[in-house]
DNA sequence: TCCATCACTTACAAATTTGTTAGCGAGCCA
DNA sequence: TGGCTCGCTAACAAATTTGTAAGTGATGGA
């Protein structure tokens, strides 16, 4: 994980504003190809390389960390097999699943708002 | 505003991820003091210095630049009165008061699983 | 005259996010 | 032996976002 500066000038704000349910989530699912991530695994567990080539031009690295980051905010399983070469599931876990109406309202507001 | 730059390696994918409806809202309202700002918008016009106070610890620039971006994605609307000195009221459009809802079902998400 | 008010803007700095490129390791298969 | 797969990481570069500090302009009041 890549170190944040704690002298950080954003790092103050950023703690009073996660006290903010609303600010809260959407940290959570706000990063670039999070949205189309969730939505891939809501269909069920998919494997790294093929969420890859489904979600759009994300690079592996990005990828990675995005997935990462759902892990450690608990949206997001892992599940890897000892097999060479390796294969690597990721699916939603219950709080992830737990998301998707969410996600819906979201969905549908920008359906009927979009190019208005 | 800022000029954006078109060579940008991001600016194909935007392009791309502004088609789903999903990160089209989450782009609209991700912002770090947007959340906030309609929050306080809802119950009414609030003058630019009032919100500043109430939103928490933004700066004059950035409140102005999330006050700009919102009014230029239809979900604020600026009403100044030849005063001085001046006035200047911020108030939601229909466009935005129809986010509110789903700012509530995020709110309520985020209330139930953060911390779990 | 001088200062205060309010809603900004300008110039600059710092942090964060996203991206590109290249490589690794273990084992299967030709 | 040598190349291949797959999930991932390291080193680096670029863009974006957020922030701080210091103005500005018109006017009313001390």
């Amino acid at each position: 994980m890549e170190e944040r500066k704690v002298t950080s000038t954003n790092y103050e704000n950023e703690q009073e504003l996660l006290q903010c349910p609303v600010t809260y989530t959407l940290s959570i699912i706000g990063g670039r190809w999070k949205a189309a991530i969730i939505w891939q695994l809501s269909e069920g567990p998919v494997r790294f390389g093929t969420l890859r080539d489904r979600v759009g031009k994300v690079s592996d690295r990005i990828l990675s960390k995005q997935l990462k980051e759902l892990q450690e905010d608990g949206l997001v399983c892992r599940d890897a097999y000892p097999e060479v070469p390796p294969r690597v599931e990721y699916r939603l876990t219950e709080k992830g699943q737990s998301l998707e109406p969410v996600l819906e309202g979201i969905l549908k507001w920008g359906l009927a708002n979009r190019g208005a």
